[in-house]
DNA sequence: CGGCGATCAGACAGACCTGTCTGTTCCCAA
DNA sequence: TTGGGAACAGACAGGTCTGTCTGATCGCCG
């Protein structure tokens, strides 16, 4: 039994996140990336691939090649990495989709039925672990009113950028419209990360097209 | 910062789940409820309201009024335990989901409809922590197939109950509106537990109704 | 009455967790 | 060349976790 869980946490340890001697992606190659950005890095993978609890702090640091003081210094506390991490893969995760989105076609009705697509590219990136804030939600249940906060700015983030589409295509009740596509956003992602199953996406298509059919005037 | 976890603990104890010399619902008054049934009882509701990882054995144990003998005697592991509690809490839910969705009307078609007043209802009474499912494979992320094959088996049950009711309805593909319809169910329930704002839900039915409409022949 | 099985209460082991603290190294700028 | 700050390595404290084990208690059945 004890020989279960000392084998799990082998089989986690196997598995680096950072190779050594990694630099930064946008920056020049002699560059090296300060300690706090290859912990945020680090922290953002194993969080949101093993969850919260599950990521301890050593962990991190040996992964991301960084000492504890480093860590307590520049974030104070495991909480407020979770935080800073949660802030930075939500606005990550939006720029890659709306520009996902808005890649995939420029009529504004197309940019709204680019959302399914930008789902499954990001499905088929290799990085997918559901929503990161459904997770943070899910782990920490009735507590944390912090981590539901970010989670709702990063909702309205989402909501907005949805209802300007939806204005621009000239959709009545616009706000309406995108908390629609929203949930079946939600939807969409929960049952992939439980099934795994790239059939959500034709279902989720579906329903998108019944809600913009639903939606136009006439 | 070590006083802040305190704190959060003694928050945590001070909050019983099973009141002292309570009896089972089921029988008479005079039987008292077998030491694993308590503990299966108390470890449901810790682990769908607080967590799985945030849940400690002693923790059940001591709001179940039973001994660490009685539980790893009868269950074997936590994890056996979860697996079980999870097993339990999908039958439950799904017996009081259909119950409410064949109470509120006759008609197939107008019991499918009645998937959103059968969320309300479950969101309004109180015990509402989002899908146990989803919030459970959210936590352990990648790993434990066995948690992500039990969430797989609770949807095909679902599947089969939104189908049956689809095909009664002489609904063309009625396996694709079930799916649908799941999708939408699983973004409401994942919405409302981030938000807690009961609006999604009407956003929820206008999807059905989108969905319905596109679905019904003509 | 006597024994037995179920249960309880709690100590204990071993591991992991967060967070603090002490030294040391190393680079860069004055 | 030298001083200072950033980062490193790792020990340490105090606590929690799962899981094992010992001994006591209680009720029931023969």
């Amino acid at each position: 039994m004890s020989k279960q869980s000392l084998k799990k946490r082998s089989d986690a340890e196997a598995d680096p996140v950072i190779p050594p001697g990694s630099t930064s992606e946008t920056g020049p190659a002699s560059e090296i990336r300060p300690p706090s950005e290859r912990i945020l890095t680090v922290a953002r993978e194993l969080f949101c691939r093993d969850g919260i609890h599950a990521t301890g702090i050593d962990r991190i640091l040996a992964d991301a090649h960084a000492s504890k003081m480093t860590l307590y210094a520049r974030f104070g506390s495991k909480e407020a990495l979770v935080r800073e991490v949660l802030t930075r893969e939500g606005a990550d995760w939006r720029d890659a989709f709306f520009a996902a989105v808005r890649a995939g076609a420029h009529a504004p009705l197309d940019r709204l039925r680019q959302v399914i697509p930008a789902i499954a590219a990001w499905f088929d990136g290799g990085r997918f672990y559901g929503c990161a804030f459904i997770n943070a939600v899910a782990e920490h249940a009735k507590g944390e009113p912090a981590l539901r906060a970010l989670a709702a700015e990063h909702h309205r983030h989402i909501l907005a950028f949805l209802g300007d589409l939806a204005e621009a295509a000239d959709l009545p009740e616009p706000a309406l419209v995108a908390r629609q596509i929203l949930l079946t956003m939600d939807g969409a992602i929960a049952a992939l990360m439980v099934s795994g199953d790239p059939a959500v996406l034709a279902v989720a298509r579906k329903n998108l097209d019944a809600i913009l059919a639903a939606a136009e005037p006439g």
